[in-house]
DNA sequence: CCCGCCCATGGAAGCGCTCCCACACCCGGC
DNA sequence: GCCGGGTGTGGGAGCGCTTCCATGGGCGGG
């Protein structure tokens, strides 16, 4: 409130209290105070309440930085996102990402820095960032082929924790994933028991896992129920993209009756320029998305789709984190991966 | 790379290097070497180039705590966001707001700590979080009526600026915004000179203050123009709360010839609603939006829209906390105000 | 030519905290 | 009654850094 003329600027005799303040009101040493705040291990409880009246009294709370000093664990961890495209930050999928991850940390209170890299230049600065350990671990999603992020960090021992399979190094850090190729013949197959002989698919981008996971199990899917896999397009993930992709799947292959995409919001985009071609959906062409985060709800027809469990896979992802935190190298190079479910609705 | 066998992991004769390492292998004091590091003040550019040099050859960084620990300084600033709904995360507007903050604080090298809070204890968790100096400032955006962040970060001290208008101590904060109530007004006169007469508005949520602004502006036209000021339904910016007051508003008022909505999202929910009614856009009802984040222009009909300057706010509003972090304090509470501006497409 | 001044430099004092260690002290067992 | 062990406590070192201050050398002006 007041501005304190002098050095300080916070109330008190001299900025925030310190622990030596908080020691010297309890009637104790700094190490007792230091040991009762830290989970009271060896400290009687005379002495426990003393100190913890005086934290109240004062307001005490630990200056991070001196703790981190000397503990070398800054309790924050960094969510690194290798393509800081405002795209992503609008995707439901990265929101829901978020809801997992901060709900974990939230428990533990940690704090969540936010690592966007554009490609370059800035993947140096951040990799000195994570080298320096500004914080406990990092959590990477959004992977693409190009990053060599995941090689970085596995060789950094910096505890780290992938959502979606990395491209590299897969083997050596920890990661959550669904197993998309099942995935995407649970996507195939539903179109083909519904009769549908013409499959397309607007595939994901062909440098992240997922896409290309997607595809694959699409394509054999196709190829064991003896049907063409000719029908590819690829998109970017986004609405925009699924439009443009269904339009170059249109004109090349005007006959389809089928079309799996590889998200919802693809699937959206596809689904308009579907019915503005005057094809009906699901009765000219049925159409099956990806993720179910709630897009899928939202269109009309409601889509067909595979489900997806980001925000516990995304929590999954940050226990993992923690454990290596925690110092437990069991979880080094876990891998988890969650089982995708076909959700019945309109659209196919 | 190689794992060094030992109590520290990182290679060299014990983890990262220090400053000492550095001062030793360039010959000179750890003051110097600081000093050098720091900027280079009174340092002979022979003394400059031997620091440079073992700093490239240690591949050293500061370490952030000790840092911090002397210069009360974090070098990252808190993104709060007191409501961590999925929603605010996959809504364009925070989207885009993050792309503005991340481009100026790369220019400094500071970091992002994501502050979510759900109402209630957590806010207390936080404010004491913010009170501890974790961060050297706050950055607060989707600011609601029953926050009281404002007031405690205005008597913290602390230097923080907010995206959009505060409900509380807007007198002592620092602000970006841009003129709602001017936008509420646009929004309305386009439909009025465009001969609508029967106007409705699909108002935001009344506890922030772009909702009240823009329906204040929308009411101050409408009754200019001597038209009703009735029909008024409330949504929560969402494309599904767009959905349910185009609903309402059509049940309650079917002869409305024009819509304001308070926000694209909820302009194409409403776009549904009426074409899936069979009126016909603009036709039928002309629809204005709010925002032009892209949305708008995802819409078939396109959205009629005010244009926010949303990136450029953010990077203003981060612009005024780094210059009060700077200690500048005329900025303290400064506002800047942006003007809103109508953008043409075709469903108004 | 000498004095004062400025500039580059290093010594040393902390920043606030944790944790090792040494030191009581008290208990029970022989 | 003495010794071993366990338990609570405080002294003190030190985490890696910045910065104050004293020092010494070089320079220009009187």
């Amino acid at each position: 409130m007041a501005r304190v003329e002098g050095t300080r600027s916070l109330a008190g005799p001299g900025g925030s209290p310190t622990l030596d303040e908080v020691a010297r009101l309890a009637g104790v040493s700094r190490a007792t105070a230091s040991r009762a705040i830290n989970g009271g291990n060896r400290v009687s409880s005379q002495a426990q309440t003393a100190v913890d009246d005086a934290v109240r009294a004062l307001g005490y709370t630990p200056n991070p930085a001196a703790r981190s000093l000397v503990t070398r664990r800054t309790d924050s961890v960094g969510l690194v996102v290798p393509e800081p495209d405002e795209r992503v930050f609008s995707d439901p999928f990265f929101a829901r990402t978020l809801k997992g991850v901060t709900r974990v940390l939230a428990e533990r209170d940690l704090q969540l820095v936010l690592l966007l890299t554009r490609p370059g230049e800035e993947e140096a600065r951040m990799l000195r960032y994570l080298r320096n350990r500004h914080i406990d671990g990092a959590l990477v999603v959004s992977h693409h082929r190009s990053d060599s992020l995941a090689d970085h960090l596995a060789a950094l021992d910096l505890p780290c924790a992938f959502v979606g399979r990395p491209w590299t190094s897969a083997d050596k850090v920890a990661y959550v994933d669904t197993d998309n190729l099942a995935g995407g013949r649970q996507g195939a197959s539903a179109l083909i028991e519904r009769g549908c002989r013409r499959i397309a698919t607007i595939a994901g981008p062909d440098d992240m896992s997922a896409g290309v996971d997607r595809l694959e199990g699409w394509r054999s899917a196709m190829r064991e129920a003896g049907l063409e896999t000719d029908a590819v397009v690829h998109g970017d993930f986004t609405e925009r993209g699924g439009e443009i992709a269904a339009a170059t799947l249109l004109e090349r292959h005007p006959d389809v009756d089928g079309i799996v995409a590889a998200s919802d919001l693809m699937a959206a985009g596809a689904l308009r320029v579907l019915l503005a071609s005057g094809r009906s959906v699901p009765g000219d062409v049925a159409l099956v998305g990806y993720d179910d985060l709630g897009v899928a709800e939202r269109t009309l027809p409601q889509l067909t789709t595979i489900r997806n469990p980001i925000s516990e896979m995304a929590e999954q992802a940050t226990r993992l984190l923690l454990q290596q935190i925690d110092g437990d190298s069991s979880v080094r190079a876990m891998r988890v991966i969650y089982p995708p479910t076909l959700v019945h609705r309109d659209s196919a």
